[in-house]
DNA sequence: TGCTGTGAACCGGTTCACAGCA
DNA sequence: TGCTGTGAACCGGTTCACAGCA
């Protein structure tokens, strides 16, 4: 079973060759394109991670049968302000037109191409959390993100199918690893949150996105993201003080 | 049954009078108890969310035995850097000893003075994430997060009970905000999670924790913090690409 | 006239580097 | 000697403001 899960692995590293930075991947990618690629050969990381936002803004204005929109509604839409809309988009191209805006569909595809010229794969580590999450993105996921195997540590999970996953048992990370490609761990799992991390840096993951509310110390070769919903929490009451 | 929630909300008011900035607050708190603070009436806002950061380490070496501890070994043990902790606590006073270090013991007093003095309460939308969200985190929760109230769209929910929490239908909402004393909601809706928002606002929220994939577009009056997962495993990918 | 694309200014937050104290 | 406390430099990211194009 654990064989058969790390050959799937296999498949989905095609066109993952290299380790680059991925902002430079994509400039590679527009370039190859022949597109009017600027010479930056980085693209802030807020910036991509707002790509998948634009794209979702889009398919609602297509929807309202929109043809062209400028970078005020669709800064509208999501909730930002317009020069940032235009920055991002300066990074990858120029994608509109002085005095016009921005057609719908170019805009689209041109997103759609840079974000599904990347497939992340990672591993899920709390199959609790798993139902959950899945209910809340799938829809969206599987443009560039892949959820390759999903672990657990608590015998009860173990073998449970959660979606499209067979939880396995932690153990079977190393094995997992070997096959290479999977570039981060998700840790949700509230227990042992800290021994669990040493695993899977033990295992060779080179980045974490910890859930938990704890914090980890990992060497300096490992990337740790660190979403503290705790956190998040005091932040907005803070945040919504200061203004009433 | 409504409206015991919403009374069982004001209780919870005392000490919360007014809406001035939080720091600000902290700042007066430290003064009253005519400790040293610093002429600085303004915590960054990212580093009173590590604070509780470092009361789980300082636990930690307690529990070690440790006295006396230095910004390194505390720096390492949560992945940040010396100088972000020295900085931190210098924001709350001049709480170390130059040469020495700091105790441990008062150190997590006057931590847990600060975020104890201020209690968060905060309604939460979305039934199914909340027994996730539960087992992640509420042991940890109590000090200064008070969940008032938990609501969901979904018929299937309503009036189950998670937890302490027995889920109410969302039209609650406003008598619940009536009561006062609520900062914010947490927004863990998969469906139609821009139609709830428009809802929330309407019911007179003035914060929002968003856990769903959707970006929301709200009055600029409301603020919003969006924890976008999908973007964060797309960011620690990216990271880790870099490094490797 | 209206909107894009973008250099410059700005801003919150982190890191550097070191004076000064125990 | 060793560590704190902190001004200055730095840095990534956002906003401003406007030249220039349709």
């Amino acid at each position: 079973m654990l064989r058969k899960t790390a050959e799937n692995v296999c498949p989905l590293r095609a066109g993952i060759e290299d380790k680059k930075h991925w902002a430079w991947r994509i400039a590679q990618h527009l370039e190859s394109k022949g597109g009017p690629c600027h010479a930056r050969h980085t693209v802030p990381l807020k910036s991509i991670m707002r790509m998948r936002w634009y794209l979702t803004a889009l398919e609602g204005f297509q929807e309202q049968g929109m043809d062209v929109i400028s970078s005020r509604e669709l800064a509208d839409r999501i909730g930002m302000s317009s020069a940032i809309v235009r920055k991002d988009f300066s990074y990858i191209g120029e994608l509109g037109t002085p005095g016009l805006g921005y057609r719908v569909s170019y805009l689209q595809q041109r997103i759609h191409d840079i974000l599904s010229s990347n497939t992340c794969l990672i591993v899920w580590v709390g199959a609790q959390w798993l139902s959950n999450a899945l209910s809340m993105f799938v829809p969206t996921m599987d443009l560039n993100i892949r959820i390759v195997a999903a672990l657990d540590t608590r015998p009860e999970w173990i073998g449970k199918q959660i979606g499209e996953w067979e939880i396995l048992p932690l153990s079977d990370l190393p094995a997992l690893l070997a096959g290479g490609g999977v570039d981060g761990a998700v840790l949700a799992l509230p227990e042992d949150a800290r021994r669990v991390a040493d695993i899977l840096v033990e295992a060779g993951v080179k980045g974490i996105l910890n859930l938990t509310p704890a914090t980890l110390s990992v060497p300096p070769e490992v990337s740790v993201r660190h979403v503290d919903l705790l956190g998040e929490m005091m932040a907005l009451v803070l945040e919504c003080s200061e203004a009433g």
